[in-house]
DNA sequence: AATTAGATAGAACGATCGGTCTATATTGTC
DNA sequence: GACAATATAGACCGATCGTTCTATCTAATT
């Protein structure tokens, strides 16, 4: 792979997160880069397929990061509390700026579907991750409904870490999300 | 109050929620205003202080169309549960596109405080408000504990419904609200 | 009827946007 | 050392950006 494209994509991500996707132009990428104009047209027809590599590439790379956060061996809950503290942990990180795709869905919404399309499959992702889990303590439908407020959470978490400058909502909502999977379990006994 | 202005405040509200704030342009809110350029300008100085006004207005809005949903007779789970129902009735509207304050803060982060203070302003007041109503059933501290999770909620909740044109994300919200509620309240007594 | 404030159309500003083209230079491979 | 792929600098494109200016016109107030 090369290593100009590579350089690319890391300069693009810092500078999405750092400013968002449309107040960053093209010819700022190529100079933090250090890249010549057609190098990124040749590896990328256009800002919006760079855009899509930047999303792609974190996606891979946050969901790699998730799953070694996780030990497979441990129980359930501890394996979804694994899940908050990487969360909290990120907050924390000096470079946080709320989630990515996120971002990307608030600004281009649903209409650009090579954008949109990643954002959303890395919400069913990890919605459906979490149900697999859950799955060891609930029913298949109530692992599912649980796991989709959980996702509720993780996403309120980030918005509210993000505007609140408080990464320590990560814990919160995990005594909250405890708190729903003990009852849900409860219930199902 | 002049009119024009009003005209230009909705207008820039509709085509700011439809596309996003830096792809429309001035030049596609005049149009649509049907107002001349320098009446624009005269209202106001640039195009982030009417991006300031629209939030503004849209903060005052929503306040209000909440507050007059909410019996303030009715119990505090009854009150809270009017709030959670306003967002799922505002979901399933044809418009719905997000929380304009979340996108806001997406797009402009928090370097731009003419426009993130109102998006942070928002969030703290419903967080609040909910934390008021709680004092009836929990102690302070915990209200206020129980409010900023039942932000993260709704917060949650409207990101996910966006994100899965799934209105019904909100009554899955409530749920789980009101399990946590049940809890602190038990717990408490 | 005179005055004043607000709105009008439209040209123009410099800056930046995403994208294309060309011609030269560098690189890695056989 | 030859060859093919990749990267380079930089001019250039038309379009759009937010903003300013001027000069005319309309509407309300006195």
């Amino acid at each position: 792979m090369s290593s100009k494209k590579e350089q690319l994509i890391k300069v693009a991500t810092d500078l999405f997160s750092r400013h968002g996707f449309h107040p960053v132009g093209v010819d700022r990428i190529l100079v933090e880069a250090g890249v010549a104009r057609m190098t990124l047209y040749n590896h990328f027809p256009g800002k919006d397929d760079l855009i899509s590599a930047v999303l792609d590439r974190r996606y891979q790379d946050i969901m790699a990061s998730l799953r070694a956060s996780v030990e497979p061996t441990a129980s359930a809950k501890e394996q979804l509390h694994a899940i908050f503290a990487w969360h909290e942990a990120w907050f924390a990180t000096p470079e946080f700026a709320g989630c990515l795709f996120e971002r990307a869905l608030a600004e281009f919404g649903t209409d650009y579907p090579k954008i949109s399309t990643i954002a959303i499959q890395y919400k069913q992702t990890m919605t459906e991750w979490m149900g697999d889990i859950l799955t060891s303590l609930l029913p298949e439908q109530a692992a599912a409904r649980t796991a989709s407020i959980l996702m509720i959470l993780l996403d309120g978490a980030t918005i509210d870490a993000r505007a609140f400058h408080n990464p320590t909502i990560a814990t919160r909502a995990w005594n909250a999300a405890e708190v729903l999977i003990d009852q849900a379990n409860a219930r199902q006994v």
